[in-house]
DNA sequence: CCTCCCTTTCCTGTTT
DNA sequence: TAAACAGGAAAGGGAG
């Protein structure tokens, strides 16, 4: 097996990320969907700008609502600032999820109180971010992941590979693998096409498109 | 322990 | 020629 050499993946990603700690300023490779938590996780106060996404994003797919549907930018805020929305200004914000927003984010400040390690937004998806979620969610962080993958469509859902190793890289980090690979990656992404959350995207190579299936990546409506 | 689902790994062949 | 793409086959591994 022969793979690009190491350093220039691990060039690529010190100048893509940096050397911060993952776990304290709105990590890509979230924290609630791996092993430790830490108290600050479950306690919505505390959340970072990113967390506040991350929950958004949450809420969106738990409830099948595509992101469409709610104005993001109406939530770049952090927890301090969310947990002092009222349910007026949720309406106002979201339109008709507010009180769906409003409900939850009540729950978790609430059930904080009783089990401080416990949260909702865990609870959904113990086994983690799946590939299509992650590299959604590279996509919509553009400030955070520049040029590892880039739009192609923004408005279709078609997306292109800049850096593929250094996606796969990331991907097997987040899954403790350091033997991860594009060619491997791609494989798992192939997967999708049968269903449906990618369509596949002829003569275009390291292209893909999101498909019907495929949730919460749509830009917010104004 | 078993099953289900989502990959991960490997491979052979094709295309760009 | 190297890098991607195509999928079949089978193993891995976490969750329930």
């Amino acid at each position: 097996m022969s793979l690009t050499p190491s350093t220039t993946l691990d060039s690529q990603l010190t100048s893509t990320w940096g050397h911060t700690n993952p776990y304290s300023d709105g990590p890509l490779v979230m924290p609630g969907y791996t092993s430790r938590l830490w108290p600050h996780d479950s306690q919505p106060q505390f959340w970072s700008k990113h967390q506040v996404w991350e929950w958004l994003q949450q809420v969106m797919d738990i409830h099948q609502i595509d992101a469409s549907s709610i104005p993001f930018q109406n939530f770049d805020m952090d927890g301090h600032q969310l947990c002092s929305l009222s349910y007026q200004d949720f309406i106002h914000a979201a339109g008709s999820v507010g009180h769906i927003l409003f409900h939850n984010i009540t729950e978790l400040k609430w059930s904080e109180s009783k089990r401080p390690i416990r949260s909702q937004v865990k609870k959904h998806n113990p086994r983690g971010t799946h590939l299509w979620e992650f590299i959604r969610d590279i996509l919509l962080n553009p400030e955070r992941n520049p040029g590892l993958i880039k739009w192609e469509d923004r408005a279709e859902g078609v997306f292109r590979f800049l850096k593929s190793e250094a996606v796969a890289q990331l991907w097997g980090k987040k899954k403790n693998n350091s033997s991860m690979t594009y060619e491997k990656l791609s494989r798992a992404m192939r997967y999708y096409y049968k269903r449906e959350i990618l369509e596949r995207v002829d003569g275009r190579r390291l292209v893909y498109k999101f498909g019907r299936n495929a949730r919460g990546w749509r830009e917010s409506e104004k």
